[in-house]
DNA sequence: CGGCTTTGACCAGCGC
DNA sequence: GCGCTGGTCAAAGCCG
């Protein structure tokens, strides 16, 4: 992915939630919009105000819970780690990534489409493969029974893309890869990352129906610094069952006030950010680089 | 025994 | 068209 393409990508995509919310789902109900709102007023403050965010000038073109569709900047909780230094949101999104999201940005045709093909998907996904079982068992006759219904079993409608979640990622400084955020993962792959000499885990959200997943990955030039990236939006709550959940909701409710702390942000978000050096292979850090400081990824390209 | 991790294989997308 | 890479699947094994 080239760098024009990132910046292009994420001029389209401006919107602010609240990343906290993607670890806390608070007790009292749910945040609507509204509610959450005011949250965000000093960061935007912020955003408007700071030279450094080369997006800053997409965030005030737009009154706050209007903005576009696709691109969120965030703070995440340094919960179960140590610090938080950066965090980016990249892909296509709509809404907050939990029902009980401090702030839920506007929904968007393409972002519409998008959730609905995920739920539509999800749901079609076994008629789809048994009809694609019937499609190839009349066109491939000769192919070896068990052979065939694995082939078919992994295979996607043709000329159909992948549809891609709303992602954000966001670097740790944390000695252990899988961060505990209060929900259930279930890890499903991991894959060696090329000019990394560390794997990348992906995990899938346990709870049924929710297609929420995250890649976590361990930047090569410091390898104390764990990189997260969700994709998705969890359905639902905080599992009752959640190991360590517990001591991380009493943990959030005397750690953190109800409110976003956006001094916090700044402190964790700005200066590491033109310090680290980050993945060259990672896309969503180069949107993050690219979106933060347009001088730290050039610095960073070959 | 259920839930989870590991890991090799497979597939799609993309660049050349 | 081919090769590379990221993402996903699913069988096997592990663990509480």
């Amino acid at each position: 992915m080239s760098g024009e393409k990132l910046g292009e990508l994420f001029h389209h995509d401006s919107t602010i939630f609240d990343p906290y919310s993607l670890f806390s789902l608070r007790s009292g109900g749910p945040q609507g919009l509204e509610s959450g709102l005011p949250q965000f007023s000093g960061f935007l403050d912020y955003l408007q105000s700071s030279t450094d965010f080369g997006f800053t000038s997409s965030l005030s073109q737009e009154p706050f819970g209007l903005i576009g569709d696709r691109h969120k900047v965030c703070k995440a909780e340094p919960r179960a780690t140590e610090n938080v230094i950066s965090s980016v949101f990249a892909g296509g999104g709509t809404r907050a990534m939990t029902a009980n999201s401090s702030v839920s940005s506007s929904s968007t045709e393409a972002a519409g489409e998008e959730e609905s093909d995920k739920n539509e998907k999800n749901e079609e996904k076994e008629q789809e493969e048994e009809d694609e079982n019937k499609d190839v068992k009349g066109a491939d006759d000769g192919a070896d029974e068990d052979e065939k219904a694995k082939t078919v079993s992994k295979s996607r409608k043709k000329g159909e893309k992948r549809q891609r979640q709303p992602r954000f990622a966001f670097m740790t400084k944390s000695e252990v890869d899988h961060l505990e955020d209060g929900y259930r993962w279930r890890k499903y792959g991991q894959k060696a990352v090329k000019n990394s000499r560390y794997p990348r885990s992906y995990y899938r959200c346990t709870t049924q129906k929710c297609l929420v997943k995250k890649r976590v990955e361990r930047s090569h030039e410091d390898p104390s610094i764990v990189i997260t990236t969700y994709e998705g939006q969890h359905t639902h709550h905080y599992p009752s069952n959640v190991r360590g959940s517990s001591h991380m909701l009493a943990n959030q409710q005397s750690s953190m006030p109800p409110s976003f702390h956006h001094d916090l942000f700044l402190q964790t978000l700005t200066p590491p950010l033109q310090q680290l050096n980050l993945p060259a292979n990672y896309h969503d850090l180069l949107l993050l680089q690219n979106s933060i400081h347009p001088s730290f990824i050039n610095s960073n390209q070959p």
